[in-house]
Order: structure tokens, then C-alpha cells, then sequence
DNA sequence: TGTACATCAGTGAACGCGCGTTCACTGATGTAC
DNA sequence: TGTACATCAGTGAACGCGCGTTCACTGATGTAC
């Protein structure tokens, strides 16, 4: 118990704390509203303390994208090892994530993390989790000469299907049975979209 | 003459001029960039001034992502007259739209804009956009039972090309000869990229 | 086991800022007679 | 052609707010002897 309820000068775990307060106050109410005087509300201690942690509010953001980041991969990772079709299984993971991770993911993409280059640990994050990916694009069997290429589309593919979803421009209460019915194995042509398979609400 | 520049009490053309500058300023430093006082002083005019012509921020916001969809939509329209392939021109028309016109194309898709069904002329504008790209995929000649779900699949494709370039994933000098490929009308399965046909710089 | 002291992780007050919006107002416009 | 007046599109000052960041500081921790 003594490291617990109790308010101690030194908090010692503050980092993480800080990084789940802003992650849960970009879910909440997305990137916009995450303030360090918010978030340092949240973990009960005074905002200037954050600056012993983090450069800058920037850099407390980007901790928190790079964790999405991994988290992503971990998600990809996962389904990769799926038995039946591991790229399929990937790209409904990847939805899943970001249906899940709404706020998250759109801070992971979007304007605020442009420099994306300038915060190393974010981009390895990032670049990892496309690898797996590629990976599951391998799997499927048909190997291009440039794999990395090859990847590409069935990236753009479900990102674009995330985005669509969390904009609300698709319905997403039709996210799984469209997701599954278009990253199905046998890549369907444009027209030979079959019966849609239906899938009970989870 | 009598228009031009002497300052007038009666702007006379406020509301355009207000659309257009809050574009301005979206495209020159992102949507979180934009205030109303800002705007106001680039038109000339006290920031109260807006209100005699837009409920609040959100609605001036929402002037200027119903403006990017209907240039959006005349884009894809145009594409759609191409001789050759009108779903891929569509396709490469929209990931050129998305890049050059990256904030307000941000804004038609971000969070500011999630409410999109609260404000008619922007659902409306969205809708139109649609259409087009519906009716690109009829044109390929493939035509399901189901054509709102069988243009879902192209549109997530070149949606999530756009957001990657856009997003700094993919390297945007090169997005012309990948998206170029990527929606070759012979939709290539994953594997059989073909040599990517050279497309000289505009 | 006890003491001195350097180091580190916090604090509270303050900085200067720009924001969205409301208010009571004023100047310009156009219409009725 | 001229005047009275309603309507409309602007104005300037003010509201209350929360922000990121800096500053000089203090309390806790751990190490050397």
C-alpha cells in the first residue's frame, strides 16, 4: 500500500501516468481537447511538472502516438498469426483498432504528428507496424519482386475503410460485414462481391 | 471601380469573402489554425461582424468543407468524362484533389466535420461526391446488384492512398505512379503489379 | 548508525496571449409617400 | 425630387476563459564518509 492513494511529493511513476491521462483525454474528446494543465489535473499534480518528463507538449503527444503505434503492431501481429487468411485477419484488425482507438489513431495520422520524422521513437513504431503488413501480404502467397509496393494497396485499402468508418461517412455499424466482405482472400473484382457472410454482433 | 478597394461600411460580398479566407488559413496551417478574429481581420472587417452571417465557427467551418466537396465532386465529374478509364481518372483525381488541397480536405474527413449530418449543405455536397465515384464503377462495366457496396472497395482505396501521402507514410513525390498503378483498370490482384506505366511530371 | 550535502522531482504564482461570443451602439441603404 | 423612417450590416469595448511556458522555490531522496 505504499505506493498508493496516498498524494506523495515525488510520484514516482509519472511519466506513464501522464501518458494514459493524455491518451484518455484524446479518446474523450479527441487530440483537440488534451491540454497539460488538463492532464495534469487528471494525475494530481501541478502542470509544470510535466516538464521534467516531456520537452514540450508535442513530445507528450507523440509518446502518446508511438504507443498507439505499437499497439497496432501488436494487433497485426496477432492476427497475422491467424490460421486462415492472415492478411484478411489484418485488415479487420486494423479496423478494429481504429474503430477502438478513435482518437488515438486519428492522432497517429494526422496533421499534429506531420513531423512525424522529428520524434525517432514514433517513426520506428510506425515503420513496424507496416512491416507486419507486408508480411501478411507475403503470406497470401503471391510475392511480388517489390513486396513493398504490393503492400501498398491493401494498406490503402483498409486505412481508407478505417477513416471512412470513423468519419462517419461509411455506417459504422456495418464496419465488420463490409470490412470482412472486402479484404475477403479471394480479393473479389469490383463486381463479384458475394453474399455478404454474416456475422453476429460480438 | 465602385467595389474595389476603398473600405466600405457595407462589405456588400461578406459572407464569399469570409468562406474564403477561413479556406486561407485552413490551407496555410490546418483547420486549428483558424479563428474567427483572424478571419475577420484578413477580410477587413471586426470579428461580430460574422455573425450576421454564420451561426458560429462550426458553421463557417462547415460553409468551407461543403465548398472542398463540390469542387471535389466536379473533379470526379470530370474525371468521370475521361475516354480511357473514368473510374482510375477518378481515382487519380481524387488523390490529387487530397494533396492539393490538403487542409480543407482534412477538414471535409476530420473530426470538426463529424457532426456532417447536422449541416444539410455539407451531407448534401458529400453526397454528390459519392455519386460520381458510384457512377465510375458502373462505368468500368462490372456492375454488381449491390453498386453502393461494390463502389466502396475503389473509394476506400483511393481514400487511404490520399490520407497516407497526405499523412507523410508514403512518399507523396511518387504518389502520381503509385496510385497510377494502383488503379490500373485491369485492378490487379495483389501480385501482379505491372510495370509501372511512366507517367511524366505534369 | 548518523550526518552533510548534492541532486532531483515536484510546487505556486505569474507572464502574456488569443480566443468565441455578447452587448449596446452607429452608419448606410432602400422604400413609401 | 425630397423627406421620414424601418431595416440591415457593420463597429468597439468588454466578458470570462484556459492555455503553454518560465521562474524562483521547496521538499524528498540517496549517497559518501
Amino acid at each position: 500500500m505504499s505506493t498508493s492513494k496516498k498524494r506523495r511529493y515525488h510520484h514516482g511513476d509519472l511519466r506513464p501516468a501522464l501518458i494514459a491521462a493524455a491518451r484518455t483525454l484524446v479518446e474523450e474528446s479527441g487530440v483537440g481537447a488534451v491540454s497539460l494543465r488538463e492532464t495534469a489535473r487528471r494525475v494530481g499534480v501541478s502542470a509544470p511538472a510535466i516538464y521534467r518528463h516531456f520537452a514540450n507538449k508535442d513530445s507528450l503527444l507523440a509518446a502518446v502516438a508511438a504507443e498507439g503505434f505499437r499497439d497496432l503492431g501488436a494487433a497485426l501481429a496477432a492476427a497475422s498469426r491467424s490460421e486462415r487468411d492472415p492478411l484478411s485477419a489484418m485488415g479487420m484488425a486494423y479496423v478494429r483498432f481504429a474503430l477502438s482507438r478513435r482518437g488515438v489513431f486519428r492522432l497517429m495520422f494526422g496533421p499534429e504528428m506531420a513531423k512525424r520524422a522529428s520524434f525517432p521513437e514514433l517513426k520506428s513504431a510506425a515503420d513496424q507496424a507496416f512491416q507486419w503488413l507486408q508480411g501478411g501480404v507475403q503470406a497470401r502467397g503471391r510475392v511480388a519482386q517489390d513486396s513493398h509496393l504490393a503492400a501498398i494497396a491493401p494498406w490503402a485499402l483498409v486505412h481508407g475503410l478505417a477513416q471512412l468508418f470513423l468519419d462517419g461517412v461509411l455506417p459504422e455499424t456495418q464496419a465488420e460485414t463490409i470490412t470482412a466482405a472486402i479484404t475477403a482472400p479471394r480479393r473479389p473484382a469490383v463486381s463479384d462481391v458475394k453474399p455478404t457472410p454474416r456475422r453476429a454482433a460480438k
